[in-house]
DNA sequence: ATTAATCTTGACCGTTCGGTCAGGTTTATT
DNA sequence: AATAAACCTGACCGAACGGTCAAGATTAAT
């Protein structure tokens, strides 16, 4: 039991609202009504815990950052290249199947010209960059995986692992209209890391 | 000169207008004001040529649907797997490069669910995919590229061309706040196009 | 030159938005 | 039991939204 009980229930009850209607309507198309009538609360009670819209978003936000940076555990723990990208592929994949939702928030902030994360992209993210370039230089220098760009290598990762979040109405639509069974979308996980690992020469 | 001249002129320049707008703010962030504004109309203006902002909404994701489907000449008119998906790929990279605020606006419909365009993908563009998986599927049975689903990689190629124009500002802000430059876009085509043919098996 | 068709636009309308607030209720503290 | 702190919420507000319209200006057709 928290201390703050009543407080920690309902904040958790409206973010969990607001992850669902800034994902279904983006940021302009949510509403603080629909954000409302999702948790079950009314309006005025929002701006109790939130005092304003944008200060909800950036707490939704800063949820999926954390998500985001966390999905690298396995990358960090393993020391041969197929086990660490395969670990960090399988995870971002498994993160779009899981959470599409937070995928999708994440990824309108980006289209919109990430207006209110910039700061943390070019400190934080950048800085979590800097790193994996680091590791994946020395997989190179070794010969392990071919010479390449490893900053280019973790922006396929990211566009191909959160595709299948991002753009699953368009994958629906060309598959009979239905969502990817477990069974496709393991099918498609197996295919991504295979292509990906033998396309920088770790494979073979 | 076209017959109906002022007509012509104005629904380009409110079009041109709105790409910009829509690829900024998003459907429901972009206002019939804004764009109005960018065009130099009074917006009453606007209304006069496109009824409804759904309207003009409507015509300008037309516009990119058509671009979309061009961007298959290539790949359709070579032969081999190898010259084919390279084609398509770097007509894909080229795209992102040089419009990519059409990608973002078909980026952003699709991350809604699709709500207007639905009808499309699943008829057009359904049919466009499939008369290419079977192209893939030829490949495939001959033995030039490895046994895969191609579906699964058209969706890589899409996810990864398309993310340079989407994520731009995340990849911007990963760049030391510098766009990337032509140089670097030149290396990122390549190593793109190198991994997937590579990874695909069309290539050593 | 006259008429018809097309184009232009400021002013306006109903609706919905994010946000506020006063006053009441519930919970925690002493 | 009394007081304080936290929580709740219907009613309301100014601003901005998409869209309309009447009346005038311009262009095309005869």
């Amino acid at each position: 039991m928290h201390k703050n009980q009543i407080r920690f229930n309902n904040e958790r009850r409206i973010l969990a609202a607001a992850v669902k209607i800034f994902a279904g309507y983006g940021y302009q198309g949510a509403t603080m009504r629909k954000i409302a009538e999702e948790a079950g609360l009314p309006k005025a009670n929002l701006h109790y815990y939130f005092q304003t819209k944008e200060q909800l978003y950036r707490q939704v936000l800063d949820g999926i950052f954390k998500d985001w940076l966390a999905a690298a555990n396995t990358f960090d723990e393993c020391e041969e290249p197929v086990e660490a990208l395969r670990g960090y592929i399988e995870t971002k994949m498994d993160l779009s199947r899981k959470r599409p939702l937070e995928s999708r928030i994440w990824a309108e902030e980006i289209l919109r010209g990430a207006p209110l994360i910039q700061d943390q992209l070019e400190q934080t993210l950048a800085a979590w960059l800097d790193t994996r370039v680091k590791r994946i230089t020395v997989w190179i220098n070794k010969g392990t995986i071919n010479a390449m760009n490893p900053r280019i290598l973790m922006y396929m990762i990211w566009a191909v692992t959160q595709h299948f979040a991002d753009f699953e109405s368009q994958i629906r639509a060309l598959n009979q209209q239905q969502n990817l069974s477990d069974e496709q979308f393991a099918e498609a996980k197996t295919q991504v890391v295979q292509t990906i690992l033998k396309g920088i020469g770790a494979l073979d």
